[in-house]
DNA sequence: CTCTATTTGTACGTATGTATG
DNA sequence: TCATACATACGTACAAATAGA
């Protein structure tokens, strides 16, 4: 494992983040060109952590305001 | 529920697939190109597809080789 | 209600790298 | 080395939703 992705990279470190305490349930992440800046990366790259994060219901996007974190099993607890 | 996005009906169709029996463990699927041309989409959107349903744990790209449908829960059982 | 700004979501196209055979 | 095929990465346009003025 010689190098991970850089969407990789950034979903890890947005994970810590929310382990780590610095993101709380229902806190929004950075907005996609927020995080395009600060990483340095192109809007796929960002897209694609943010993909993945959602898909393991670590986080909820919601069209037109952003990504927020997660409660705890709120992923897809339908209805 | 107006529409879905093209690359979740690829995905359905896929796992759909899978559940009928169509494609079994350890199967391999249509290449990107091939799904490319069978779907009528770009690239994106069926790596897209992809790229769920691995994070699902529903199939595994191999690189080089292809994507195959996973056994049952072979997601990250790591070793 | 309309207009505007912000932000996520969807979709297309292309180039390069890596891995298998 | 060449062919095939997935993986990563960049860039852009348009659509839809939310919020504020």
């Amino acid at each position: 494992m010689p190098v991970k992705p850089k969407w990789q990279q950034i979903a890890d470190h947005i994970r810590s983040q929310i382990e780590s305490g610095e993101l709380g349930p229902g806190d929004r992440l950075p907005s996609t060109a927020q995080l395009r800046d600060q990483y340095k990366v192109s809007t796929t790259v960002v897209r694609q952590a943010v993909l993945v994060l959602q898909t393991q219901g670590v986080v909820q996007g919601v069209h037109g305001l952003g990504v927020f974190v997660a409660d705890q099993d709120e992923t897809a607890g339908g209805s």
